[in-house]
This record gives structure tokens, sequence and C-alpha cells, in this order.
DNA sequence: TGTTGGCACTCGGAAGGATAGAGTGCTAAT
DNA sequence: ATTAGCACTCTATCCTTCCGAGTGCCAACA
């Protein structure tokens, strides 16, 4: 995109005052507004080229300009500035983070919630990716005859488990065998490289009967495999309701329609987050408006940063807001926010 | 209330009239819909007379009436008849009710989620009151020094646990006599008996030093406590946009900003719960209107029924729709899928 | 060549009637 | 007690008008 500097300003300062005012902007309060050292007639010169490049629009004739996607995405891209949470800010969110949770799912709601609070937009986080975390222990508990718990401590100081069923005669002890077969082998293998056949592999040595082993085995596999599946946190809905960008109604029925379908946002999250594993340069993944190919999210903007629970284990938080946002601001809160989480995160590994 | 049958049948028609079309009901179309054997004329005086006794109110002079609460009140009180469902409709609820799962939890979530589905409004599910419910079982593991996990099944069949610190340099051997020590003396107590006097007395047995010991059983003591907080489920909250009543967008934003508070909401529903229970003849709490005090809720109306997991043990479902909704039909639904929960729950228990 | 003042033109939104229609209450007759 | 008839009321809708912010373009200027 070739810019000369004025017109670079001139967009900058639209999206500023769209921003601030929710009113399309005209050459002449852009004069008042700013110290443009040219008259009107010029900046509407200037205007007239950005729209024929596509980066601003008028919703009719005779109204002044509004940024258009590729506008935002300009200014997310090369004309924005991101400046630190100033220290109230910062203080203000490191006090809204309980840091005395004692499991990594609360931290992490915690987190989402603040963020919804700061931002006021809606905001959300995937749990973390638990594929190349490995078993650091595994124990199955009788709970009552046919029912045991398999509980899973996991190297990214993780603990999971799940209610199973199992065959009603089996004792105590051949439970406990069996559990500590799969314990023993299957100690330090990350999550993604365990399969059926890995943990009937493990529980071999034991002694209890076929038919009655194979099915525990393949109710524990089902346990280590539900334990890496995805979570959304979904914080703050109600807040879409707020925003004067949401005031027609079926545009906020579409999006929290969407949002509550919670393995779709999941899918698009994982989707843009292997985009961005292409370019590990990009602390954050920015879609904005059309880019955002999920159901009813047109109108908004949808940044996620990535936070790391371990080397290999991440998830990602971030927000759904209007297109029409503060994104210094947000990028800003968002990634204060990561890295609180990151730093509290520390704790559990 | 005293009202001759004509009168009646003047309400019951409003009232239907005014659900199904969603625009005041005035006494022409009164006339034309319903085979009223009387001039529109002697309806005017009826509904003069219905209007004076408050329980239908008109929009503004020169428009039809509506009912007033208290309108809704009666017809639910005494007019409405309750059908059970069509065969059919059994069905297909039958159909979403997972009854697979392993957990309470999961079942309860899953009847949440199919009736917001069937009803087309917000529902809510309240989790089990297991106050009355008593210890089964209680296992404290270790899972790293410092760390362990506290598991407790509790006669109702439900499995909790929570991840607790401990010092660092308890063995896994002192763990065991702990977590043996407490189990043995706090089986078959209910969760409402347990006090931290009462953990810290089943511990004294053991021969781990004082102050340490009386952190891990205070740590036991807070899992114990946490088993039995109050959860809220809730599903559908975008469908209340769907709905004409809200088309105002204030009030689907206070309702939303309210039903997000779940303490609150928990904290109503208790109330209401400790109201039924003076009347047992009341298998379901409804409150229309104002009779809520829930902020924002105050063009709604909030129907809960009361499932029961144990005898002593019984938590509530239902929904948050508008005032103006088919009474009779809501009922039904949330009391057959209160049934069906009812029955699966018995697996658990 | 880039900048500027001037000007005619456009269009949406607010403001102000006018009108239709559904509904009411009241009165007098049955 | 019921009914027909009628004058009255009020909202929702449609039209028209009008204002003003904003535009594009042109001719003049540095």
């Amino acid at each position: 995109m070739q810019l000369d500097n004025r017109k670079k300003e001139v967009l900058h300062a639209i999206v500023d005052d769209y921003v601030s005012t929710n009113e399309p902007v005209g050459s002449k309060s852009l004069i008042e507004r700013h110290n443009f050292q040219v008259s009107s007639a010029t900046l509407r010169n200037d205007m007239a080229e950005l729209e024929h490049l596509g980066l601003i629009e008028k919703p009719h004739t005779s109204a002044g300009r509004i940024p258009s996607d590729k506008g935002y995405r300009e200014y997310v891209n090369s004309l924005m500035t991101i400046d630190e949470l100033s220290p109230r800010e910062q203080l203000e969110i490191e006090k809204r983070i309980d840091s005395s949770v004692n499991e990594v799912t609360d931290l992490i709601k915690n987190a989402t919630h603040t963020l919804s609070e700061t931002t006021g937009f809606v905001s959300l986080a995937m749990s973390p990716r638990l594929k190349k975390s490995f078993l650091k222990q595994l124990k199955i508990l009788m709970i009552e005859p046919g029912k045991a718990l398999v509980v899973m401590v996991l190297s990214a100081g993780v603990v999971k488990d799940k209610v199973v069923r199992i065959p009603n005669f089996l004792s105590d002890a051949q439970i406990m065998q069996i559990s500590g077969a799969i314990e023993k082998n299957l100690t330090g293998k990350p999550l993604d490289e365990i399969t059926l056949v890995t943990v009937e592999t493990a529980g071999k040595g034991t002694e209890v009967p076929e038919p009655l082993l194979k099915q525990v085995l393949y109710e524990a596999y089902a346990a280590i495999k539900q334990a890496d599946e995805l979570n959304i946190y979904l914080d703050g809905e109600h807040r879409i309701l707020e925003l004067p960008d949401f005031s027609s109604l079926g545009r906020a029925r579409d999006l929290l329609g969407t949002l509550s379908d919670s393995g779709m946002v999941a899918g698009y999250i994982n989707e843009m987050e292997s985009a961005r594993e292409q370019n590990p340069d990009d602390s954050f993944m920015i879609r904005i408006g059309q880019e955002i190919t999920l159901e009813g999210l047109d109108d908004c903007s949808f940044i996620t940063a990535t936070y790391n629970l371990t080397d290999s284990v991440s998830g990602n938080i971030g927000v759904i807001g209007p297109k029409r946002m503060l994104y210094s601001k947000v990028i800003s809160q968002i990634d204060f926010v990561k890295k609180k989480l990151n730093k509290e995160m520390q704790k559990f590994t």
C-alpha cells in the first residue's frame, strides 16, 4: 500500500474520530479536530483517493466517511502505535486476577472475566491444548461397584478426571493393578501419542481376565482422550448489548447465537492459531469484519493472544468487540492480561 | 376473586389472544375469534369490570386490553388447563436428553439445554442441594509435593474434587493416613453437619505433627464445603433476543446482565424454593412480572420445577421467558423434562 | 503540480401536519 | 342484563417540507 504521509495521517485521523464519535467523519470536522496545515478541499481530494483505494467508504452520498475493513486493517498493520497501559490500569488488572486459585482452569476463567470487565467487550479463552503435555500420574479409584474415577495429573500441572463405568464385579485390587500398569507404562508419554492400542498394550501385564480388562482399558483411554478436549470460556456476553454498534438487535442476536456454539468458536480459533503459527512474529491474531468467517461476526473484530502454560502447551485469550474499537488500547489490555496469565501459570508447572 | 363464568371466559380469551398475537385485544376482535353468544358491547362492559379489578389494562386510552400481572396470575391459578405433551413432543425430548452420561452434572446440563431448545426461552437449572447428602468416600491423592487432590464421593452419587495446597514435605504415607482418618470418622455424616471442628476431631488419631496436620485438615474441610456450593447452569441466553417482547434492547440488556450474576440468581431461586416448601402442594414455582424481585425481569415470567436426585437432595430446573407465554405448554414441557430427569437420576443413586 | 476557495448539488433525518382505524365509554332502547 | 349507536380518543402511518453537513468539481493560484 503506497500512501504518502499526509494520506496516512488522514486515514489515521478518520479511524480515530470515527471510533470516538461513532459518526461518519467529514473533511471539515477533520480540519477542526486535527492540526492539518491544509484546507478541507485538499483533504477532500485525499479522501477521494483513500476511498478509491478501498480504505474508507461512505454510508451514503452526502455523508462523511467511515473506515472499511481494509482501512481498519491498514490502521492496525501500519498506522497505530501501541502504548503500555498506565500503572493505574495495570494495577487494576493485577488486582482483579485472583492468584490464589489452585487450578489452571479457574485462573483462566478469572482472566477471561477480568478481560471482559476491562475492555467492556465479550471476552473468551480457549483451554490449553494439552496434546503435547504428558501423563505424570494416572489413578483409577473405585467409587462403587460398576463405577470408577480416572484421575490424571498432566505435566502441565493440570488435573483432569472422569467418572467411568466398569464391570460390576471387578475388585478394588484388580482395578488398582490395572491402574498401576497403565501409569507405569504411559507416564511420560505425550497425550497425542496415546492411542487405544498403546493403552491396551500398557495393560497387558495384569492378571485380569480379557474382556473385563479390555473394557476398563477402553474407559481409561476415553478418559485420557477427554482430557485434551478443548473448552471455550466465554464471559460478558451481555456487554454486547450495551454497544451502540449492536443496537440493531438482529446483529446482536446472530452474534450471541454463533457464540453459543462453542464447538464452532473453538474450531475457528484453532484455524486462526494455525495461521498464526506460519508467521511466528505475530503475537496477536487480529481478524476484522468480513475477515471473520463465523456467521454474524461481520461487524466485529476478533483479537486473541496466545498464552503459554508450558513451552509446548498453549491456549488463547482475547475479545470480540465491534470493528469500531480502540485497537491500540484493547490490544495492550489483552497483552497485559496474557502476560499476567503467563506469570501466574508458572506456579502450576 | 369473584368472577362470573362469562368474565372468566373473557379473561381467558384475552390472555389467549394476546399471547398468540402480541397485540392488545379489543372487544370486537374477541367476538370474531371466539363464540361468545353476546354482543361486543356486553364484552366491553365485562372488560371495563375486569379492568376495574386490575386483571387487564390498556396501554393507552384507545387501544385494546392486555393482561396485567394479576391477570396472568389469575389465568395461571384458576383458568388454564394443562394438557400432557403429545407423544411426538415427549419423544423429541426423550431423544434429546442423552442418558449415556456418567455424571449428574452432565445430565443436568443436558436437560437444561433441551429445555431451552424445546421452549425457545432461556432455561436454567440449579445444581442439587447436597447439604443433606452424606460422605461415602473421601480420598486425598498426592499430586506432587505441596499439592493434593481431595476426591469425595457423596451418597447422592455425585463425585466432587478439589485441588488443594498442602505442606511441601508431607509424605505420601502421611497424607494417606490423614485421608483414612477423615474418611473413617466422617463417612455417613451429612455435609451440613460437617464443620471445621468435626474435621479436626476426625484427624486427631494420626501421627502427623500438629501444625502440618491442621493445615491439611483445613484444606480437606474447605474441599468438603465447596462440594455443597450451588451452581447455576444457564442455557439459550441468546434466544431472548428472538422474542418480540424484548425488541426494546434495553430490556434484553438488563435481563442478560442480571442473569450473568449467577450468585444473585441462585439466591433468588433458593428464596423461591423455601416459599414453595411452605405449600408442598405446588410442584411448580411460578413468578410473573413484578412478582420477580430480580432487576430487569419485570417483563418476564420465571417458572421452575424441583427435581429430586434422592429423597433429601433436590435442585431446580426451569425457564425464564416473557410474561406473554403459553403457560400451559411451557409448564408441561418443564414438567416432562423434570420427570425424565428424575428418572435418569435414579441411575446415579 | 499540488493546493485552495467557491459553489451547486445530494441526501438523510428531524419536524410537522393530516388521516385512518381500531377501540372506548356512555346513553337510550329493548 | 343486553344491545345498537354514536361521539370521542389516541396511535401509527404516511407525506411533505426543510435544514445542514458533506460532497465533487472547477477555476484560480503559488
